[in-house]
This record gives structure tokens, C-alpha cells and sequence, in this order.
DNA sequence: CTGTTAGCGCGTTCAG
DNA sequence: CTGAACGCGCTAACAG
């Protein structure tokens, strides 16, 4: 262990020499490029000396001669991963593998603003793929002066004045879809769970957006700040169980490990979920289709969001004037029991 | 949106032309090196330039330059993200992310096996760190000499004929550890889930784990394959409630998820929890401390382990010659009401 | 002290 | 099929 082997790092120099031919004979042949003729015995020898010395090409040289790589850049998000952001990132990985890009998730001390971008500029992606929230108009302006030609924002809206690819993907949606469903339901009076802390960028906009629906049809909406933990809860629901007459007959409670959370502390107060309070989730997480009561949630279309983001992309790369579809996908509701 | 505006891309050369200096000068400024004395004025010119032209300094071309990247690559994988991993994850960047080290998640086609590493290497990131499952020893010679430096391998073993760097970290000690509880406990029949498809690469190391520590008391596992869902778990219950004598009295769930899950199906058939049978998950999620009863449930310290992970490859990126600590952490138990 | 010139690292590509 | 230049940042050697 103590004398460690220098390592190879062999170039195409190294592969050329050992073939006899020239660098560039090289480069043609392991792009494949069929506008240069290269006899098979001259194909052979170099194969075979890119086997031999375990010959890597350099993407960081390729992407430096090019001015763009084949990565696709996404930030990590500070929030807790769910069911749906694993799922939209594991099939958005997957459609752009199959467009010979290669996702990467970034993972950099800055997750948003000016100083995220320089550091997502550095790597001269071929594409930045971020949150309209993350995201501000001047750093996308700043990336794209830094040589990143594509920039695509989900959840942003189409605005010609921006060269950012708006990526249609309400993320209010969802609330906005349970809310639709509780009041149909007949529900009058609606309260919302507003998880704090690092949920706060998600779950205060959906609260709004619960108020708006209920405005529509003349009703209130509680705001019920919590976290993940009953204690949270208990006052709340203490004040419910006292007081029949104004307490919500309908709650949106974020997502589904809320709703969970809450249908728990309910039925701990004395409270039967639908009966007494109807409960809504989002996400379609797996424990929210096992447990009792089965739990009414609405969810966005993952993979279908990952596809249309790809495609995005690719459009983008490729220049085809193709727009992206401007409506983002329609929430699914799945009702099961619990409202 | 017709005549796109052409792309700036501003190198070094014309922040040095636009600020009057050479490229050098440009360089060492950027870089705040110490040996190179630099007027305070001309300093200035040059960030003003740096700022006006949104200049951003090309990674692509330092990497090309230093052969080696300040990136560490860990693959994606193809399991549904759990807490753990995702608190592994985000910990990971942020001690990287201290060292001045970005963590990149690789989203390539091929996750394991030798074109993955080659897809790996094309990065040239300083370090790349994987699963032993999915980088086998010639993946890690294969890597070394196409140009990565550190390779760290999470859960091998230390092994003098490798340079791979070994990360301690049982993925099987949750089992043990749970294994260990009941029977401690005074469970005398096991039985062990084990989920199928993604998750077979963890359930049966974990169940072959579970039979060890039975078999070193004497007493025998049974293998429940199954997955997510109740009918799953319903022909085995099943039988359990019908055969009183010969059913387990202890089940190690795989997770909380499945805990949960089963718990479920257990109540539904008339079992108590854990008066009837005992079970333990594992993973500490969120829903395993809020829902009745409160599960039983091992965990490893992702935190810790993040942290150990970092140390150890900052250490080898800096050779020095501090060898990581041989021993795996603990797992942590939390004794709740299920087991 | 303050800064410049020149050449490297590696894959690609145009003109032979 | 080859020679040579290019893309961009870094740094050793050198000059004012």
C-alpha cells in the first residue's frame, strides 16, 4: 500500500501511439463517424488499444471543445424527499437517458439565486433544468450569458420577455384539486394544515390556493400551522372536538403523512374520519393506500411531468421550434374512504 | 424570440482584454493567490470586468487543466428513495459541500458494472463514491485508471488488494439489530418480510441476517415474500391466525413501511400487536412515531454516516494517511410499543 | 513588486 | 488517414 502505482490516466495520445495512427484517427472512430472511411483493420488496432489501456475519452476536454456537455443539471431541493419528487427525478433520469443525456443532481452548498448559478455555470451543462423559485429572471439571464443555452423552470409561466423554457407544473394544483373535491362533497367549512419550517415554500402557497376554492363558493378556510408530530395538532383538535358548530367538516391536509398524522389524532380525540371531518392528502403515498381509513389524496402525474420536462429539453437542444405544451398536467384525485 | 441573441460566453481572455491585463493576471486575481502580488486598482478593474460581462469561470477547462475535478459522483439508485437515504444524501452534500467539494448524483442510463464506471469516469470528478454492490473490483481498477483517484465503496470491506476505499456501513446491522431485540424479548418463532422486485437487493442480505442471529439462539426465520401491498400478506396471515401453535410470535418487517403494512393486515385478521406477535421495522419514519401502535423500529445514523463518509474521502483526496475507522456505526433502536 | 509570455492538458475538426 | 489549430484556465519562467 505504500507504494501506490502512478496512475495511467491514458489519453487518446496514448491509444493513438499504441494503434500507429494518428489522434485523430482515433477521435473518428469512437464517434463512429461514418463521413470518414477507416479501414477495419485500422479500427481493429485502435479497439483494441482502447481495451487494453482501459482508455476513457475526457468529457470535461470534450465538453471544453464543444462549449457544452451532454449533463443536465437539476439542484438538490432543501425539502425531504416524497414519493412524487423520487419518482419525477428517477423518470426525468430515465428520459434523458434515453437521449444520450445524463442527469445530474446537483448537490452544491447554494441551492438558489445568483451565487446557485455560478456554481451550476461552472460545469457548462447542456442544460439547467431548476424551480421558477430557485430560479430568478436575472439568473437566468446570468446562465445564459455564462454559455448555458438551455434553462428550463418548473412551474414557471411562459413570459416572452425571459429565455427560460417554462416546464408547465402547478404544484398547487393538487391542493387545489382536494379542495374542489371537499367542497362537491358538501363540505362548508374547510380548514388546512400549513406545515412550517423547510415545508413553508410549498405548503403556504397551497393554503392560499385552498382559500381562493373555498372563497369561490363563499367559504372559510382554517389555517392550521403545524409540523409532523401530535402535538402540533392537539390544540387544534382539542378546540374541534369543544366546538362542533365551528369547527371544519373538511380538512387539506398537505399531504398524505399529514393527513395520516391528522386522521390519528382525530380519532384519538373522539372524531370519525369522513363522518365527522372528511380528510384529504396529497402525493399518493403507499401508506395512505394501506391504512384505515384509506385515504382520498390528489397527485400530479410524475412521470408524465418527467416525460414533458425531457421533452422540453430535447426541443430546446435541439433547437426545434416545437413549443412545450402550455397547461401543465391535470392532477389525479384518487377517492378512497377518508373523504 | 426569432433572432436569439448569440451567446456571449465569456472566457478569461475578455475579462483580460476588457479589463486591460493578461490573462494570468486574471487567473491568479480569481484564484486570491497569495505569492502573487496584485495592485489593489487593478484588482478592482478586473472583478468590475468579471461582473459586467456575468463571467464565469469554466470548470470544465480547470478540470482539463488539473485532471482532476472538485466534484465526488455517487450513482443514483435504482431503489425508491427512503428517510435514511435521502438523509444520507442531503447530509452528504452539505459535508462535501464544506470541504469546497460538490456532490453530483449520477442519473445515467447504467447504474452498476463497468459501462456505468466508464460513464462515471468520463467526468473526471475527484472522487466516486458507490455502492460495493454495484462497483465490483474491476470496476474500481477500471476507474483508477481511467484518471478517478478515490474510489470509496459503501458497505465493502477492507481489502489490501484494492484501492477502493472502504466506507463501513452494514445495511444488514438494522436487521441484526432488530433481530436482535426480539428475540431478546422473548420472541421464539421468527419470521422475517421480504419485499421483492427494487427492494431483493436489501431484503434477503437482511433476511439471511435475521436467520443467522435466529440460528445463533436456536430458533428458526420464516421467509414471508411480499410486497407493498395487503394481498400480499393475506394468505400468510391467514394461515398465522389458523394455526395459533406454529404461527411467529416476532416479525422483522424489512421497514417501517412495511411494518406498518403488516400491522395493518394483522389487525384486520384479529392478531394484537404486539401481545399476539411482535414487530419491528426499521428506518425511523416519520409515520412509525405518529401511528398506533407507535412501531418498534432500528436505524442507521445517516448523519454520522454521511460524516464518516465525507472524512474519509477528504482524506484520501488530501492522502492522508488516516485510515478510516474499520468499524460500521452502531444502529440505533428505538423500543416503542410494537415490539 | 507587478505583471506578461508561452505552453500544457485532451478531444475535435478542417484542410490537406 | 495525418498535421495542426482550437477551446479555456493554469502556472512556470521571465521582464519591466
Amino acid at each position: 500500500m505504500t507504494a501506490e502505482a502512478p496512475i495511467t490516466r491514458p489519453s487518446s495520445a496514448d491509444v493513438a501511439r499504441r494503434a500507429g495512427v494518428s489522434r485523430a484517427t482515433v477521435s473518428y472512430i469512437l464517434n463512429g463517424r461514418t463521413d470518414v472511411r477507416i479501414s477495419e483493420q485500422t479500427r481493429d488496432r485502435v479497439l483494441a488499444a482502447v481495451h487494453d489501456l482501459g482508455y476513457v475519452p475526457n468529457a470535461t476536454a470534450r465538453t471544453l471543445r464543444a462549449g457544452r456537455g451532454n449533463t443536465v443539471l437539476i439542484p438538490m431541493l432543501e425539502l425531504p424527499a416524497s414519493p412524487a419528487s423520487d419518482a419525477f427525478t428517477a423518470h426525468f433520469a430515465r428520459e434523458l437517458a434515453e437521449r444520450d443525456l445524463c442527469l445530474l443532481v446537483h448537490g452544491g452548498r447554494e441551492r438558489a439565486g445568483l451565487e446557485a448559478a455560478r456554481a451550476w455555470a461552472e460545469l457548462r451543462p447542456a442544460a439547467v433544468i431548476a424551480h421558477a423559485q430557485q430560479c430568478p429572471p436575472e439568473s437566468v439571464d446570468f446562465l445564459r450569458r455564462a454559455g448555458v443555452e438551455v434553462v428550463a423552470l418548473l412551474g414557471a409561466h411562459p413570459d416572452p420577455a425571459t429565455a427560460a423554457i417554462p416546464i408547465p407544473m402547478d404544484p398547487n394544483a393538487v391542493a387545489r384539486a382536494a379542495a374542489d373535491h371537499l367542497i362537491r362533497r358538501g363540505c362548508r367549512r374547510l380548514a388546512c394544515l400549513v406545515p412550517g419550517d423547510p415545508l413553508t415554500i410549498l405548503s403556504v402557497p397551497r393554503f392560499e390556493t385552498v382559500k381562493k376554492v373555498a372563497a369561490a363558493s363563499g367559504l372559510l378556510v382554517e389555517r392550521v400551522d403545524c409540523d409532523l408530530t401530535e402535538q402540533s395538532l392537539t390544540p387544534t383538535i382539542t378546540r374541534w372536538r369543544a366546538e362542533p358548530e365551528t369547527r371544519p367538516d373538511g380538512v387539506y391536509a398537505y399531504n398524505d403523512e399529514h393527513a395520516l398524522l391528522l386522521i390519528e389524532v382525530l380519532r384519538e380525540a373522539g372524531l370519525r374520519v369522513p363522518s365527522d371531518i372528511a380528510v384529504v392528502g396529497s402525493g399518493n403515498f403507499p401508506m395512505g393506500r394501506i391504512l384505515r381509513p384509506h385515504l382520498t389524496t390528489t397527485y400530479g402525474p410524475a412521470e408524465h411531468m418527467a416525460a414533458l420536462a425531457a421533452a422540453a429539453i430535447r426541443a430546446a437542444l435541439d433547437a426545434d421550434d416545437t413549443p412545450p405544451p402550455a397547461e401543465p398536467p391535470h392532477p389525479e384525485l384518487i377517492v378512497r374512504e377518508s373523504a
